[in-house]
DNA sequence: CTGAAAGCGCTTACAG
DNA sequence: CTGAAAGCGCTTACAG
């Protein structure tokens, strides 16, 4: 029996089970070669002492540690709920644990921090979400102390290094056939930061579709932002006073979008009856402003359960099956149009 | 030398050092009675080696985890993202480290799902966040797991169980106050559903105002609500329609004033000209809309901060110094009014 | 199909 | 002020 108030071990569960700790690690580990009734019995016990592998000696003694790390760098991100949420479910599913870090991405001890982490806890792999993924300096610390990482929707995919990203153009282009189908010609779009790949991206999309349907982009409606609120609403300025205003304004953010709307309303512009409001992300807010925001959801909790995925999968270090299929490296999911009612046919 | 490629081990500081590793031990975990020539040594040693003590090795050995749990439960929760930003930075100061894990309040496997995580990682404390602080069973599970708590905006505080909260009847009083010194007499307020104490709370802060300046609450200006943007704007509609108006709505969550500012831009009363309208939370998207909330902002990332600190500091599991002082277990955190666009004098 | 031995890298008593 | 020994609870080769 075990010691009243102590929890059980290995040692208790394989004496209790008649066989050696060995066979019980086995079971444990699913490994092949271990005679059923033996397997059955080990599995009574373990269920019967209510026993667990600690971790702390598996890793000690494995090399594994079963953590997954996530750095993230904006507390306010849209992303972290939702990577969270993802990724600690598809851990568990795997047996794996989440642990999280927060980073400033111009922290001067940015290196250290991550050494500091890695050295103590040698995670499994690691989870980098924007903009730490796009981080020379991080990715390089990471490499040197060989620690495996999946980058979540990066600037550009490197060479050699798994990610899972959406396809920004296509979603671009979607919601613009979604305007185009309302019944939209002017449709005037506001362009994010240069120095973020994803505002280039969505803004070829807009194009894509314009051109499909024989219509060109008129520079009269195209207009800088920054994924600020602030910047949206600028422009939203700009754009409705013109001398012909634009039916409908695809902004490349949804914090730009709302900046819209505030624009609209406070120039007494109705939407969506005399303006259509398009944003892009799916943002918490999106639904809770009036009207709510037609959208493109971007699949985080995907994202992140297939991050988890290729770091527990993948663990081949020494690349011994040759160097991975590139295209396989490099996961893009599947967004989802959000059609609400800040978009109408005119 | 330590062997290239090999991350080093205390071992390799003691040889490199010239001391037992115990020594190396001692001045790692900060022990006193080492001498100070030592100690230098050592710490020189470490440095050079870039030397970081393996966490499953310290914890196997010590029966410390230097882990702290993080539950949650809805992924959505403005939370989230704050506590987060909090706890990290704290355990990180620290050294300890954040495991997140995701759990669904009413899944029928609540309490295996807590004993694997407890078992498996054993965390030298864990955080619990609404609604899972509130769930007996979760507490259960805990407590005769023997994993210490800190309870984050518990509905009730527990004898015996540290918890973390702000004063919601005191920030209602503040809201209150500004609208009444705006000059608003007919200040309508949208309710939480019952089964929240923070309802009832706050409801209470807003009764105890009006009370101080001389008014009682009028029957007909107190519209119950859920702490949903749909039950704002209801509530809203039947406030906006009575004969006499009020004049200014405190929405008791910043979802419902949300909902509040929908129902009034849809019946043509500009905000804050004709009605002014305040929240509580200080959600994110609270300064995403127009006009900008006038809201209350909870010190979430404080509390957390807090959290942590009560979980490392307070580790005599034995209570060898007596139970702790009731009123030192239950800390009430300083929150902050955030006056924004959407009241204005009348 | 199963087991005895060694060892992962630390900390905890215990000495001196 | 410092150290030698034992042990935490597992997994990894290695045997049979």
């Amino acid at each position: 029996m075990t010691p009243r108030g102590t929890t059980p071990t290995i040692v208790d569960v394989a004496r209790e089970a008649g066989v050696s700790i060995k066979t019980v690690s086995r079971v444990l580990n699913h490994e092949p070669g271990v005679h059923e009734s033996t397997r059955d019995q080990v599995l009574k016990v373990v269920e019967a002492l209510r026993y667990r592998p600690k971790q702390s000696a598996r890793s000690l003694a494995g090399g594994r540690s079963f953590l997954i790390g996530l750095l993230y760098y904006d507390p306010s991100a849209i992303f972290v709920g939702s990577v969270q949420q993802g990724a600690t479910v598809r851990c568990r599913e795997l047996g794996y644990h989440l642990v999280v870090e927060s980073l400033h991405n111009d922290a001067p001890d940015l290196r250290q921090q991550i050494d500091r982490m890695v050295m103590a806890l040698r995670p499994d792999g690691m989870i980098l979400t924007p903009p730490l993924c796009d981080n020379p300096e991080v990715l390089a610390a990471l490499r040197e102390n060989g620690t495996p990482c999946v980058l979540m929707s990066p600037e550009r995919d490197l060479r050699g290094v798994p990610s899972v990203r959406m396809d920004d153009v296509h979603a671009a282009e979607e919601i613009t056939n979604l305007l185009l189908s309302l019944g939209h010609q002017r449709i005037a779009f506001i362009k994010g930061p240069p120095d973020q790949s994803a505002s280039a991206a969505r803004y070829q999309g807009f194009v894509n579709a314009l051109r499909a349907h024989g219509l060109e982009p008129d520079p009269e409606l195209i207009q800088p932002g920054a994924f600020t609120f602030e910047s949206g609403r600028e422009a939203a300025h700009q754009l409705l006073s013109r001398r012909q205003r634009p039916t409908a304004v695809f902004a490349s953010n949804d914090d730009m979008a709302l900046g819209v709307l505030a624009a609209a309303q406070r120039l007494g512009l109705p939407v969506p009856n005399d303006l259509s409001v398009a944003g892009f992300d799916d943002s918490p807010t999106a639904a809770l402003v009036w009207p709510p925001l037609t959208t493109v959801r971007q699949p985080v909790a995907e994202m992140a359960r297939t991050a988890v995925e290729m770091l527990v999968t993948g663990q081949r270090p020494d690349a011994s099956a040759g160097p991975a299929d590139e295209a396989d490296l490099h996961k893009v999911l599947r967004h989802e149009l959000v059609v609400r009612d800040s978009t109408r046919a005119r």
